[in-house]
DNA sequence: CAGTAATCGAGACGGTACGTCCCGTCTTTAT
DNA sequence: ATAAAGACGGGACGTACCGTCTCGATTACTG
């Protein structure tokens, strides 16, 4: 994944960063349009002026040019405002945004697939992963330094918890999944996994729960 | 989903059901064992000793041929043993072990994959969906009947929130999943819905929210 | 080269006679418009409407292709009529007719070219090259018989004699080549061969036509 | 033929001699190796430490470096001695041996397949072609002037009637050619010539003749 | 002796055709 | 009417070369 070995001066014709560009567009336009199965690698070649051979030059296969193209996606931006709750729920929407507008999810799927029979791909596809749980354990990390998490919590765990009903129900169930809907799930796992929810946040889950722990008593 | 029945007494040569059940059972195997992608409908005929006709004049493609494989999977079966918690956990072991025991995750996500660009096969799907929830909606049912979960609970969300992390751990991450890991997501998903948690069934987890509770008081 | 080994009766959907025809048709035309390396397989099977897996089923290669459709054209035929040097000039003529009219001069030396490393080729070559020999083998042995030739004459040899200048010719040199100069090479080849040239034939043919054509009456 | 020569003093570093020999020695060895069609320029680039520019700043495509190559063979020498035919012989014997030797006969049979459809190369082929008829047209001048051949003879047709045998049977048939049979192509075309033939070059054919004429009487 | 200019190697570029594979359909004989 | 067999038109695959085009590094002559 690093850029370079930075080594020999590069002989040769140096690779066009032009052509490079307009071919992960383009297949990330064609993924939306039709899909990762539907799309050819020369309907991607047509579509950014570019032959082939260029594309396989860079990429060996099909899979390893749509984890390229998603690998230059904006990284979910962690913004410091707002309690723990309002952050996570932040980053889950923008995930969200992301998947229903350009229709990706299908895409992620279909990468999942493969890799069940490609263990190249899995690797090749890991760091996509922890960059899009890297925020989520930012901000899971000050909650617990402000004391509003157990110490002791497994963070992979929380994350797990946090962040897979929104990728369920976006990639999985293939639903449009709303801000309403990705606070809801935000606060039942934060909450389950012992968090301190700022009474300021409380929704109508929140309320009804809290009426039924008033019944419990 | 079933084939046509109940029609008139049937002209010319019956369908072989033997050859219908071998091709299912081909395409099965030939899913665990090279997944979606790499399984051709040529394979299957071959291993079936059908002929491709044979398959093509039961179903029209490749997908609707595996979502009818996928349906005569055994269904999950609900005991009615146990706090609520210890059911919610059985129903999804059983269907984590029949995911990892077949690599069949991998094959539901190709269909996922699949069904963002065809209409047609979710719709196909959808009951297979419902099936899987069905045990879950039942157990949660008499969950809120006892009192153990708020009676205004939204069910289609509480499977969600109980679900979607081992389905994600599974389908998305292809990570081993165990009964602990079940364990713990249930109870974490029970919890923040506002469930009531047996004694019995207390955690690492369970406790260690235990005692950051008691630090907050 | 058996046409078949009328075995087991032909099971699944007979190959299409009219798609072999219209393969082996569009090969000829391709081949006079725009020569051997030009031609693709591709547009084969676009001028004959079939597809490429049809051209490949049948051949392995575009060399077998173009011998396939060398081999259906007409055979040389020997007319008994006039003395042995006219018949050999009609059949050089014949060949040298061919040629010229298709083209195929070039499309000869390029398959030369290819069986010079390739001996399967030159197997499937074998009969064409035999069967263009074989009329002018009858014809010289008729002049044996008659006296007009050594008795212990080589075959091969003389065949070699009569027609390489014509094929030096129209292939090698890539000339016009007319009636005049073939005339010219059969009867040198013949008198070197010790070959007794008929006295009133010598200025021309058309004499001993006419004589001959006197006789029939 | 010569590049451009007698120009001004050439600026920037000159083309390199010792790439230019590597270059056509490569092709010489690949045409003999794998012939025309299988061989690549970057095979050739690779095997002479070029590069594939340096190749084409030279020639505008493969036949023409195939030219070239064949260009810097060595001509035919005559050699006075002996009657006619002998000399004939000895040049026939020189192609064959140049051909057979180093498997070229397969390349003048693609060069001449390609002429077939681009006159240019035609243009650039044609001088080696007349290279190698020019001794024999020495010899044959030669010959008429001492009275052995008739004074108004054609000499390209001479030329075709003595040289086709040889080429036909090397280049066309593919078969090794030993020096009795061009012996006895030579000796066959000269007396179809009306060559007077030296009686020490008498051989099996002539007796041959010699016997039929006898019956003849 | 510092430019200047053409050549060198390397290798990427847009193309084109290759021969293979599989799709879903069609056509045959046998049951 | 359905079965197995297998040919059919179609179309994408990934590879291999084509002949062209940058690159930085040489290697002469020129001023």
């Amino acid at each position: 994944m690093r850029p370079q070995q930075d080594r020999q001066p590069a002989r040769g014709r140096p690779r066009s960063q032009e052509s490079e560009k307009a071919i992960l567009d383009a297949t990330m336009e064609l993924l939306s349009e039709i899909g990762f199965r539907a799309m050819t690698v020369e309907a991607i070649a047509a579509r950014a002026g570019a032959s082939k051979s260029t594309i396989y030059r860079r990429w060996p296969a099909k899979e390893n040019l749509v984890i390229a193209a998603f690998a230059q996606t904006p990284l979910l931006v962690v913004r410091g405002r707002g309690d723990t709750v309002a952050q996570l729920v932040e980053v889950q929407a923008q995930f969200a945004r992301f998947m229903q507008e350009t229709t990706l999810g299908g895409v992620l799927a279909a990468l999942v697939a493969e890799r069940a029979h490609s263990p190249a791909l899995g690797v090749a596809m890991d760091p996509l992963v922890h960059q899009r749980r890297q925020p989520m354990a930012e901000i899971l990390t000050r909650a617990v330094e402000r004391g509003e998490l157990p110490a002791d919590i497994d963070l992979e765990f929380a994350i797990d918890m946090i962040s897979a009903p929104v990728l369920q129900r976006i990639m999985v169930m293939g639903l449009p999944t709303d801000r309403r809907y990705i606070r809801q799930t935000v606060e039942t796992a934060f909450r389950g996994l012992g968090g301190r929810v700022a009474p300021a946040a409380r929704t109508g889950t929140r309320r009804a729960q809290a009426r039924h722990e008033e019944r419990m008593r």
